[in-house]
RNA sequence: GGGCGCGUAGCUCAGUGGUAGAGCACACCCUUCACACGGGUGGGGUCGCAAGUUCAAUCCUUGCCGCGCCCA
C-alpha cells in the first residue's frame, strides 16, 4: 500500500522523524562483521562551537560518501567527535568568568577547569544536534572527545613515548608568544598582515673613541621596532662590508641604557640595505638569536626586557632606565624614540612637501609583515621561553614518502606540492602551551630543574628515585652499605620533590592521533585492528598542515601504518561576492537558516554540486532553491506513479522488459549507475550529483513517465500496463537508491510512501543492473524522441498551438519508422502529437517538414501556416547544416589531415559530413516543395 | 621574492586536442488529467590577450594582463 502524499514537499516535516528512526534503530553503523570495512574519521569540531558553512560543506561530502559506502554493502563506519579546542575554550569561559567579576587567577586551576566542564555540559551539544539537522550518519554510539579517559591516556601515551624515543624535548628558545592569551603558540598559528608603520634610524655612538674610516663616530641603524633597543647585545656587519672592517670587534656604547657591546660580523647584515649595519636584540628577535648564538652568545645568557604581557621589565644587567618600567611595549616604543631624538641621536627622515621644502619625520614610513596570534589578534613578541618541541623534521619522513610512493593519495593532486614544500622545510613543532585546558604534560620537575617524563606521577617518581639512587651511588664511590643507608632513607621521604608541568598540549597534538585514538588505541582492539588505516579523510584544505599532516606524523610513528589511504581537500565556502566570510564583515550565511527555507535535502545537493575540485565553492542561494525544487519534481513524480498503480519494487533486479521505453529506461538506469560509480571513485562530486539530476528529472520525468502515459489508458490488467508498473517501480526505486546518499531524507520518506518495504532505504542495495539491453529500443526511444522534439519546435517557429493534432506523411520509412510506429503509436501520438501517421506520399498543398533519424516527415497545413514562415524556417536550417558539411568538407580535403588525424577522427568526419550533407538535400527538397 | 590556482553565455560553474555545455536569469508559447517550486521552444559565448607546437588549440607550451590564496 502506497500512503497518500501531499501536492508539494515540506522538508520540515520529515527531517527530524527519518533522522531520530534511523539514529534510534542504529541504522548508521548497522552490524555488518563480514563485511570489508570502510572508514572515516570526521575532523572533530570545537565541542562548544556551532556549525558553520564550512562544516556543511565538509560532512555533506562525507556522508554522501559514507552513505554510498553503506548502500554498497560495506561496513561503514564514520567516527564523530568533538575537539576540546584548548585556546578558543578557555578564551571563551575565561570571558564568561570575568562577565561576572570572577578572575581566572583568583579562583586557581581546579576550579577554573570546574566551569570549563560545566560550560562543555552546557553548550558541548549545540554542534552535534546542527551536525544531525544536516542528515549526517555518524556512528553517535561512539561519540568520541578529545578530554575522554581513554582518548587522554593515548595522548599521554604519546607523549612520553615520543619523548623517550627523543623526538619530543625541552629547549629554550624564541618562541612565537601571545601576550594576550599569555601563552606560547606555534607558528602556524601566527598570521603575518602587512602593517603600516615606520622604519626609525639611529646613530649608535661607537665607545673608547674609536671612528669608522670616514671619520664618524658613529654607525647608523635602523628598525622597525626601537623598543627593542633596550635588550640589544651587539651590532652586526657583513664580515666583507670593507665600511665596517676596522671596527668589528669594537664596541657600541647604547645611549639609552649605557651598555657596552660589540660590533660582530655576521652574513646577516646585508651590505645593500640601509647602512648595512644592524642591531642585535638575540632575545627579542628570531634572525638576532641566531645571530646572537654565532656570535657566542648562550639562549640563557640573553637579555630579556618583556613580561608576559608584553610589558617593560628590567634586564639582568638592570640598565634599563627607571621610566620604562613597567611600560606597554608600543608606549616604549615611542619612549624610547623620544629620548632618542632629544640626546641627537635620531636620524630624521627628511622628505620635501609640494612647495619643495625640506620636511622633517621621525620615521621612513613602510608597511611592515607583522605576526598576529590567530586567536588572540595581537601582535606576536618572540620570547625567550622554555617549552616542549616535537622534532617534526623526523616525524615528517615516512608521510612524505608515503605520499612519494602513493599509499597515501591526495585529491586533487595539486596539493601534493604544497603538502611536500612544507614537510621539507618544517621546523620543530612547539606542543606546550601555558593554558589550563587541555592534556596536561606529564613531565614532573625537581626544584633543580631536573626532569622525569612518565605517563603517571608513580611512575615519574620511581623515575625520579631510580636516578637519586644512582647519584648517590656514584657519590658514594660504590660503597654497598652506604648507598643501602641512604637510599632507605630518601625512600620514605621523597614527597613533594616533584612538581608537575602546569602547561598543557597543543589541541593539535591530540587531534593528531584522533584516526586511531578513537578507536581504542593503545589498547589492541577490535576496531583498531579493523578500521586503520581509515580508507578516505576529508577535510578543509585550510588544516592539512595543522592536522591533516600531523596525522600522518603521528599515525605513521606509533601505527607503522599510514592513517588513511586517500585524502580529499575541499575549498572554502565563500559569500556570493567570492569574499571570505566573517563575523566581522556580517556575510556570514547560517545553514541551519538555508535548512530552514529549502531543506537539508537542497543545500546538501548544492554542497555536493558545486564541489569540483580545487576550487572554492561560491555560495549562491537560488541555486539552492533550484535543488529545492528538484526535490518537489521528484516528490510529484512519485505522485503520479502512485496514481497510477506505480509502487515500490519487489526486485533489485530490473525487471523482465519488452516494450521499448521500458528497455530503454533500464538502459538509462545502468548508464546512469556506471557514471555515478565513476562519478564517485574519483571524488567528483559535481559530476556525481548532476549524473542523478540529469536521470531524474530530463530522463525519468520528461521522457519516460510521458513515453508510458498512453500505456495507463489502456487495460490496466494487460501486460503493457503489469509490465511498465513493474519497471517505472523498479526505475523510481533505482532513483531513489542512487540519490539518497545526496538528498537522504525525501529519498527515505518516498521509499516508504511507495509501499512496504523488507528494509530501510539507508541499508539499501546499491544497483547493479546487468541487464542487456537490446540496441533497438534505445533507437527507437531516440527516434521517438528526435520527432518529438522536431515537431514542437517547428510548431513553436510556426507560431501554431503546442496542443495541435497534426497528421504527418512518411513517404520513404526507414525500417526503424515502421517499427516505431507499430509498437508505439500511441506514444508518437502523445509526445509529438501526430496522428494519423502515414507511410506514403503527402496531397499536394503546403506543409511543413521535419526529421527524426533518416526519417523525413510531410505535415500539410492547409493552409494553416504561413508559408514564407517555413521557408524562412527551413532556409535558416539548411543553411546551419551546409555550414558544418562544408567545414568538415574542408577538413576532408586537406590531405594532411586525411593522412596524419587518428583514423577514427577522419572516420567519424566522414561520417559527419554524410549526415550533415543529407539533412541539407532533405531541406533543400522541401524548400523545393513549397515552390 | 617563491609556490599554487583562477579568468568559458548576464550570474554561478562543468568540460574536451576535432570550432562549446548545465543551473539560474532572459524572450516567446502553454490554465495538456504528477508537478507554475511546472511544461515546451528559443536568443545569447572571437572559451582573458599574444605568440608557438600540431593536419587541427578553448584544451598543450611560453610570455603578458587581471584576480585570489599560501609561504618567505
Amino acid at each position: 500500500m502506497t500512503s497518500q502524499l501531499d501536492t508539494t514537499f515540506d522538508p520540515a516535516s520529515i527531517e527530524t522523524r527519518w533522522y531520530t528512526h534511523w539514529e534510534e534503530n542504529g541504522l548508521f553503523r548497522p552490524e555488518r562483521p563480514d563485511a570489508t570495512p570502510f572508514t572515516i574519521v570526521n575532523p572533530p569540531p570545537n565541542v562548544t562551537g556551532s556549525l558553520h558553512i564550512g562544516h556543511a560543506l565538509d560532512n555533506t561530502l562525507q556522508d554522501i560518501v559514507i552513505r554510498y559506502e553503506r548502500l554498497k554493502g560495506k561496513d561503514a563506519l564514520w567516527v564523530v567527535g568533538t575537539d576540546h579546542a584548548g585556546i578558543a575554550t578557555q578564551m571563551v569561559v575565561e570571558r564568561n568568568l570575568e562577565s561576572q567579576g570572577i578572575k581566572r587567577a583568583e579562583i586557581g586551576r581546579e576550579a577554573f577547569l570546574k566551569h570549563v566542564w560545566e560550560w562543555k555540559e552546557q553548550s558541548g551539544g549545540t554542534i552535534t544536534r546542527q551536525m544531525r539537522r544536516l542528515g549526517c550518519s555518524m556512528d553517535w554510539s561512539r561519540e568520541q572527545f578529545t578530554m575522554d579517559e581513554h582518548f587522554s591516556k593515548a595522548v599521554i601515551k604519546v607523549f612520553v613515548d615520543l619523548y623517550n624515543k627523543g623526538l619530543i624535548y625541552r629547549d629554550k628558545r624564541l618562541v612565537n608568544w601571545d601576550p594576550k592569551l599569555k601563552t606560547a603558540i606555534s607558528d602556524l598559528e601566527v598570521e603575518t598582515r602587512d602593517v603600516k608603520s615606520g622604519f626609525w634610524h639611529f646613530k649608535y655612538p661607537l665607545a673608547d673613541g674609536v671612528t669608522l674610516d670616514d671619520g664618524r663616530n658613529y654607525i647608523e641603524v635602523a628598525t622597525t621596532r626601537p623598543e627593542t633597543m633596550l635588550a640589544d647585545m651587539a651590532v652586526a656587519v657583513h664580515p666583507e662590508d670593507e665600511r665596517y672592517a676596522s671596527v668589528i670587534g669594537k664596541e657600541i656604547l647604547q645611549p639609552i641604557t649605557g651598555r657596552r657591546f660589540k660590533i660582530v660580523a655576521d652574513e646577516h647584515a646585508d651590505p645593500e640595505l640601509g647602512s648595512g649595519a644592524v642591531k642585535i636584540t638575540p632575545g627579542h628577535d628570531f634572525n638576532d638569536f641566531d645571530v646572537g648564538k654565532r656570535a657566542g652568545i648562550k639562549p640563557a645568557d640573553m637579555l630579556n626586557m618583556l613580561d608576559a604581557e608584553a610589558c617593560v621589565v628590567q634586564t639582568a644587567d638592570g640598565l634599563v632606565p627607571e621610566e620604562f618600567l613597567g611600560l606597554d611595549r608600543f608606549d616604549a616604543r615611542k619612549l624610547v624614540v623620544e629620548r632618542m631624538k632629544e640626546a641627537g641621536f635620531l636620524i630624521p627622515h627628511i622628505t620635501k612637501n609640494k612647495d619643495g621644502e625640506e620636511e622633517l619625520h621621525d620615521a621612513e614610513p613602510r608597511t611592515v609583515a607583522t605576526p598576529f596570534g590567530d586567536r588572540g589578534g595581537v601582535v606576536i613578541e618572540p620570547w625567550l621561553t622554555d617549552q616542549w618541541y616535537v622534532d617534526a623534521e623526523t616525524l615528517a619522513q615516512p608521510p612524505m614518502q608515503a605520499v612519494r610512493d602513493g599509499r597515501i593519495e591526495i585529491v586533487p593532486k595539486t596539493w601534493e606540492k604544497t603538502f611536500f614544500n612544507w614537510m621539507e622545510n618544517i621546523q620543530p613543532w612547539c606542543v606546550s602551551r601555558q593554558l589550563w585546558w587541555g592534556h596536561q604534560i606529564p613531565a614532573w620537575f625537581t626544584e633543580d630543574g631536573e626532569v622525569f617524563v612518565a605517563e603517571t606521577e608513580e611512575e615519574a617518581y620511581a623515575l625520579y628515585r631510580h636516578s637519586e639512587q644512582a647519584n648517590r651511588h656514584s657519590r658514594a664511590g660504590g660503597n654497598p652499605a652506604d648507598t643501602a643507608e641512604m637510599d632507605s632513607h630518601l625512600r620514605g621521604n621523597d614527597e613533594g620533590k616533584l612538581t608537575r608541568d602546569s602547561d598543557v598540549l597543543d589541541t593539535w597534538f591530540s587531534s593528531a592521533l584522533w584516526p586511531f585514538g578513537t578507536l581504542g588505541w593503545p589498547d589492541d582492539t577490535e576496531l583498531v585492528r579493523k578500521h586503520y588505516p581509515n580508507d578516505l579523510l576529508i577535510s578543509g584544505f585550510d588544516i592539512l598542515f595543522f592536522w591533516d599532516a600531523r596525522m600522518a606524523m603521528q599515525g605513521m610513528e606509533f601505527m607503522g601504518e599510514v592513517p588513511w589511504k586517500r585524502l580529499y581537500l575541499h575549498g572554502l565556502v565563500r559569500a556570493a561576492d567570492g569574499q571570505k566570510m566573517s563575523k566581522s564583515k556580517g556575510n556570514v550565511v547560517d545553514p541551519l537558516t538555508l535548512i530552514d527555507q529549502y531543506g537539508a535535502d537542497a543545500l546538501r545537493f548544492f554542497m555536493a554540486s558545486m564541489e569540483s575540485q580545487g576550487r572554492d565553492v561560491k555560495m549562491d542561494e537560488r541555486r539552492v532553491e533550484g535543488y529545492r525544487n528538484f526535490a518537489t519534481k521528484l516528490w510529484n513524480a512519485t505522485r503520479f506513479c502512485q496514481s497510477n498503480g506505480i509502487t515500490a519494487s519487489s526486485s533489485v533486479a530490473a525487471p523482465e522488459a519488452k516494450l521499448a521505453a521500458n528497455q530503454w529506461i533500464i538502459g538509462e538506469v545502468v548508464k546512469t549507475a556506471e557514471a555515478l560509480d565513476k562519478a564517485m571513485a574519483d571524488l567528483r562530486f559535481d559530476a556525481a550529483a548532476n549524473t542523478i539530476y540529469q536521470f531524474t528529472w530530463a530522463t525519468f520525468c520528461d521522457w519516460y513517465l510521458e513515453l508510458i502515459k498512453p500505456v495507463f489508458q489502456g487495460d490496466p490488467d494487460a501486460m503493457p500496463a503489469k509490465e511498465t508498473r513493474a519497471v517505472a517501480g523498479w526505475a523510481l526505486d533505482q532513483i531513489l537508491v542512487m540519490l539518497h546518499p545526496f538528498m537522504p531524507f525525501i529519498t527515505e520518506e518516498l521509499w516508504h510512501a511507495q509501499g512496504e518495504r523488507e528494509y530501510e532505504l539507508i541499508l539499501a542495495k546499491w544497483p547493479a543492473p546487468e541487464a542487456q539491453v537490446d540496441q533497438s529500443a534505445i533507437d527507437a526511444i531516440d527516434w521517438v524522441i528526435q520527432l518529438t522534439t522536431a515537431v514542437r519546435a517547428a510548431k513553436n517557429e510556426l507560431g501554431i498551438s503546442p496542443g495541435a493534432k497534426l497528421a504527418a506523411f512518411c513517404p520513404e520509412p526507414s525500417d526503424l519508422a515502421k517499427s516505431v510506429m507499430e509498437r508505439s503509436a500511441a506514444a508518437v501520438e502523445r509526445l509529438a502529437r501526430l496522428t494519423p501517421v502515414e507511410f506514403g506520399d503527402a496531397p499536394a498543398g503546403a506543409a511543413m517538414q521535419i526529421a527524426a533519424g533518416t526519417d523525413a516527415f510531410i505535415i500539410p497545413l492547409d493552409g494553416v501556416i504561413d508559408v514564407e514562415a517555413e521557408k524562412a524556417r527551413l532556409t535558416k536550417a539548411k543553411a546551419a547544416a551546409e555550414k558544418e558539411r562544408d567545414s568538415l568538407a574542408k577538413r576532408l580535403d586537406n590531405p594532411k589531415f586525411v593522412e596524419k588525424a587518428k583514423p577514427e577522427a577522419v572516420e567519424k568526419a566522414r561520417a559527419d559530413y554524410d549526415q550533415h550533407n543529407a539533412e541539407a538535400l532533405r531541406l533543400e527538397a522541401a524548400l523545393t516543395r513549397l515552390g
